[in-house]
DNA sequence: TATGAATGAGATTTCATTCAT
DNA sequence: AATGAATGAAATCTCATTCAT
């Protein structure tokens, strides 16, 4: 035999409505040394689903590696998606800077050259950071949130590009040839990062920059 | 790079709106073994629970007693917590059946019987499963659902009593003497329960009954 | 209520016999700010156990509460335990004292009003300190030695209680009669301060004096 | 794409070379009623893998689809993968047959017909049976024997893709360009199965056609 | 005197697979 | 041919306590 017990809460601490979210240190300032054990955790946790994908890495992989323990590990990160959405998000971030950097495309050397640049700096930042990226496409096919997450970067990283598009290709979708040069170029960077496909990076970059410019603006480079 | 997938979730396999509720088997049928294997768990629940309390009580101590694997556990209840609502669940069943036969307190020698009577069934019944009672007490404190089953478990018994008490002690406010009924008699059980209070069982029910008529009667028995 | 003695004179009641005690600062000389950080630790747990229950309560919410860390809780206290320990016997010590100025039962106004006004006396330092008096029936439930403190607790104030309570019912047990009127005063308060009864505090006095006086004197008040 | 073989004609490929093959039905003669029970759980399974991915799916929501018991998924296949690769090399047995009709890209209203012709193939078989494939990529990431399936898949389309872009793009290199096609037109019908491209299909396609036939030919079409 | 960081044993829960009928 | 029940290894996460400064 029972009785109610006080209803009142914790009144002043909580940190938001509904459940009380756990308590990471993501939020805290953070001294030297924690600083540093986040930043193994991070470093780690790339590697380890870079390496074993999103499903299959294990938060015992991700602390072994950076040399901690599990305690710690949920003392910065509540829980591996959290440690995985901080990756995400990163790299959403450096992706959309260099989207809005995007050139616009033109027939000539110049806009050849330019292309190619881009070109060069998405493979590159694909080439480092992309295990974050393809590990996403895995996690979204279960995950509502990442889905949300992935499927704007997308959407907004296209927006950028579509918008460098039109006056170009004045005859094509720009919203669709936006799309279809993140996939092609995507997927290509994908395929060599897979291994997929094993061609030198130049010659890549200089039959992509060729393809493009050709595809948009219908003429051959010079 | 990923895109948002399907929305379109499981449409008619939901069993209700908001989280999917883990899928007990108490609600499908069960064949013998499974009925079998059911009960063994509720026996070993309510023995752990009784030896060592709700959070002390581990699922591993569970299982071990019944002779079975966390597997079948969390096969037939979907947590620690649920295992222990169905043991609260019929318990609080069994209590409010025996509150509805509370006889009224008259004087008289007649009245002292059947009181002194309903006082031994609940003694009786509170020694067998008064453990589950007790633990509960301890869950609420922390556990907000139990907090409720509890408290009207307490409330509903009390408003019974309290019904059968209103012709006799006039004078008295019935709610408050009903409550005072309750807390008297529960808590006496509870002390010889846990050893507190060393008495034979039959020096306790006549002296619960005796003070039960004098203090709401008003008058001596016989 | 474990024969109950100020803190700051048993440097010596360590965690067990045998173990070497804890190296809390309990036992030491404190200066000022040490006192007030105590003191801030010994309210904050006041408060996190009434409000969640001994399990359910973490270190890390007192040490938030008392605005201080970790390292401060277990320079003060060995342990969770031991912090609930040092509210415990505090806790005990008022209630000996109260249980020791007990009023005779006795018929008439008199006796009514001595009676009404000991009762006040419970009920209002329940109200204050017994959150404490909950969390006990918690954690008695799992821990052996809160168990032995807890029961012993009952026991010394009921048998207080039992001294006083002789001469006036002659015919009853007089151990049941004071271990009933300590189950009686103490649920009621017990029920009123966590929500289940909602009556006036007057009332709830009047009726427990109503009854006990008529429950054990066998006689109406007047 | 693993040279794809129809499953009824390889029952010696078992789990992996060295272990006994499970038991399974799959090289079995099947009856009527075994014939339909396994139709069943491979529709099932493309559905739940569709919805859920590889790693969220449960054999559990196969089997709930399905209508039958988990007892009955291992009289058919040996294991999840077991029941995923026979999906998988369906598949890529209908994809490795639309690679060898590719028609070879040319200038001119024709060659953009067939082109487009072939385009749309590709995005209705991708519509149909894309669910799969795109679970693929999400098994490959954490396990070893997809990774070399799904990598040979593409290698083998883009092969076969490969060998009829050579007389056109003549300055490019044709694996890499092939390459690029594949990614092109998988990732496109991807977004838009996906929902991340919401566009009208003949759009699509007619968006398709021209970058293809432009970006390989390096002209205007018509 | 104070503290942020680190720890790791141990708790709950999941789910592919096997068993017995 | 079919199935409900059982399994247990392995995964995630918690939190009282200790450490180093």
């Amino acid at each position: 035999m029972a009785a109610a017990t006080d209803p009142a809460e914790s009144p002043e601490e909580g940190p938001g409505p509904g459940r009380p979210a756990p308590p990471t240190a993501q939020g805290r300032e953070l001294r030297a040394r924690g600083r540093r054990t986040m930043q193994r955790l991070l470093d780690a946790g790339a590697a380890v689903f870079a390496q074993k994908g999103y499903h299959a890495a294990r938060v015992d992989d991700v602390v072994k590696r950076a040399r901690t323990s599990h305690g710690t590990f949920y003392l910065y990160f509540g829980s591996k998606e959290d440690l995985f959405r901080a990756l995400a998000v990163s790299v959403a971030t450096e992706m959309a800077a260099l989207a809005a950097e995007f050139p616009a495309i033109v027939p000539g050397p110049d806009g050849r050259c330019a292309l190619r640049a881009w070109l060069a700096r998405f493979h590159d930042l694909y080439e480092e950071r992309g295990a974050v990226i393809r590990t996403w496409t895995e996690a979204e096919m279960s995950d509502s949130e990442f889905g949300r997450i992935g499927g704007s970067l997308v959407i907004e990283f296209t927006a950028r590009i579509a918008a460098r598009i039109r006056p170009a290709g004045a005859d094509l979708d720009p919203q669709v040839a936006a799309m279809a040069l993140v996939a092609l170029v995507e997927r290509t960077c994908y395929y060599r990062a897979t291994g997929s496909l094993r061609t030198d990076r130049d010659v890549l970059l200089d039959t992509l920059a060729d393809i493009l410019q050709r595809g948009v603006c219908g003429t051959a480079p010079v």
